[in-house]
This record gives C-alpha cells, structure tokens and sequence, in this order.
DNA sequence: GTCTATAGTTTGATAGAC
DNA sequence: GTCTATCAAACTATAGAC
C-alpha cells in the first residue's frame, strides 16, 4: 500500500486537532489559540502537540491550508448557472457566504491579525488556486480588466468586512452585494467598448 | 486660570506618551506595543505609566481618541472644491491618503484587530463625528439612501485594505478609487429617479 | 508518541518607599 | 509621580524518561 496504515491515522490525528483548533478559534478567536487550550481540546498534554506540530505557526499554517481547501470544496461543490453573469453573482455570494459564516477562519485566511504568522508557500498555493477560481468566472462574464478584478475582489472584501464587523449574522451590507456585482461589471463591459 | 499649569504639564505628558506609543506601534505592529517598551521609549519605569493611565486597554482608548481626533483634523483641512462631486471624491482620497499612511494607526481605529479592546464611549464619539463629516458630504453629493452610502464606505475600505495588505506604498487598488465612486454615485442617482 | 518536569520569556498589574 | 521590587499568570518550546 502506498499509504500506510499508520500514516493515515496520523493524518486523521492532524486533521482531528485542526478541527479542535477551529473550535477554539470560532470561540475565543483566531489570536487566543493556546496550545494549552488546544490540547485539553483534544486530551493530551501540550508538549505532545510538538508530535504532530513543530511551532505553533505550524499549526497555523496547517489551519490556513485547511480553511483554504475548504473553500476551495465550497466553490467546485457549486453548479454553476449558464448565464455567465448569474454565475458570477452566484459565486461571489457563495464566497461571501462562505467568509460570514465562520468569523475565526476569515481572519486566519483573508485578514493579517495574527502577528508574525505567514503561509508558507504549499499553503498559500491552495488559497491562489481559489483566487483563481474566482478569476475564471469573472473572466467568463466579461471582467478581464486586471483593474476591474481588483475593484471587483476588493468591492466584495469590503462588504463583508463591514457586514463581520459591525453586524455579524446580519445582512445590511451583504444585500448589496448582487447589485454591486452588476454595476461594476456593467461598468467593466462598457470600458472593454 | 481654568486649566491650571499643572494639569496643562500632564496632558502634555500624555500626549507625548501616546505619540510615544504610536511610534512603537509603527515600528512592531499595533498588537506588538507593551508598556515595558513605552516605558523605555518615554524613559520611565514601566510602572509609573499606570499614573497616567488605568491599563493597557486605557492607553488604547487614548490612541484611538488621538488617532480619530488626527482623522478629523485632517478632514476639517481639506477646503471642499464647490462641485459637490468633486469635493466626495476630494474627500473619500483624503480619507483614503490618512489610512493608507499609517498602517498601525489603521489597525487600531477601522479594523479590529486587538482582542478584547474596545473603545468607551468617549472615543467612539471622536470616531462618530468624523464618519459624520463623510455622509455629509456624500449627502451633498446626491448620495442619500443608507443603502448607497453603506456601499460607497464599503467599497472605499475594500480597496484601502487591498492596497494596505498587498501592496502598502503603492497605488494598484487605490488608483480606481475616483473612478469607482463615480461609479457608484451615478449609480445612486439613477436610483432616486 | 506520550508523558512529567521545567526552562526561559514576556506580559500586565500591584505594593510600598521616597 | 516616580522609583524598586515583585507578583501572578500566561505562553512557546525543550529535555528526557517510558
């Protein structure tokens, strides 16, 4: 077998405290992570994480990789409609949807909160592949401006910046998102004439 | 005399601790400023910063008051071009030029990034007045539904915090800003017809 | 791989002399 | 108001037995 039986319980072990580190962060947040705290989560004593996780910013990095590949699940598990501007609002609203619904991963994998932590490089590969993802789509409506794409990540960012920061499980600002989609890729196409 | 010359040399005191801090906040991050590093930057002994102020959290609240205070005055200076357009656009890059400038400073007064800070109520109303000096302005402007206006601050951050996170000292986000607004003020005009 | 024990830092905050 | 001395608590990380 190419995989050992005792390297996939390994893996399982990993993937198991990084679901109890997730757990932590959605309830004290992403910086109050302790290895302490994370390992009375997961019954052991905090000297044996160092088994599975060389820093703590190891571990980060291991929750970065996962909240992006989350992502990355949550966007191919989407049946894209035909029309390519209604697939567009429909991703982008899935990608906002996916951020609100989970304040401690948005931090980790969209905000710079935690202080000296950065992605390593097989990390951040899984969060380019996402952002490529949104791309194409963009693309496929009409969006091929890099100018245009920025605007139009950074007009999403901002919606739901605002709707985790000052209303979370609201919707005040995330109702304009699919109007603002339109206004700027309509603005997108006219600029392309 | 109202203010007597003792209490003048303290607040002149704190002021120079709290500019003290901002220093280090520039330096190390906004998270990263301990009172035992204020304390040899101001050249005292860590604890006798606590004649000056309560906690940590109480100098926190002394940044965020200074550095919105620092956001108005910069507001109140600019001299409004009369083409009520024009002046939204003048006053959202102003806005955008004070942010952009110091990324700690940004930290502390718009993102939420020290965990369990919160500003009293004192502080929160400098922040209050100057969020008010921008929706009069766009109000000016024709733009007057909450909605509009949500989504014109929103956009205006999302492109501040692209710039700040990707790019800090460049101009690849906040190059659009004008044009955006354009963008979104005609489009909140249109909407009143 | 997991444990106990502990090193080594850093932090915010307090007590009490001057 | 400023100091020295110190508390009390958290944290990451390592050493070494089993």
């Amino acid at each position: 077998m190419v995989v050992s039986k005792v390297a996939q319980r390994r893996e399982a072990k990993v993937a198991s405290i990084v679901e109890a580190a997730w757990s932590l962060a959605r309830e004290h947040g992403i910086q109050l992570v302790s290895l302490r705290h994370l390992a009375k989560e997961v019954g052991m004593q905090q000297p044996s994480l160092y088994a599975y996780f060389d820093s703590k910013n190891a571990l980060y990095d291991a929750m970065f990789a996962d909240g992006n590949r989350q992502l990355l699940e949550t966007l191919d598990s989407i049946d894209l409609p035909a029309d390519p501007r209604v697939a567009l609002k429909t991703y982008l609203g899935a990608f906002a949807d996916f951020a609100v619904a989970d304040p401690a991963r948005n931090s980790l994998l969209f905000r710079r909160v935690v202080p000296g932590f950065e992605p390593s490089a097989e990390a951040y590969a899984v969060a380019r592949e996402a952002l490529a993802r949104l791309v194409s789509v963009m693309y496929a409506a009409g969006v091929t401006d890099h100018g245009d794409i920025d605007c139009l990540v950074a007009m999403t960012a901002g919606l739901i910046e605002a709707q985790l920061s000052n209303e979370p499980g609201g919707d005040r600002w995330l109702r304009h998102l699919n109007r603002m989609t339109d206004v700027l890729a309509d603005n997108a196409l006219e600029r392309r004439l």
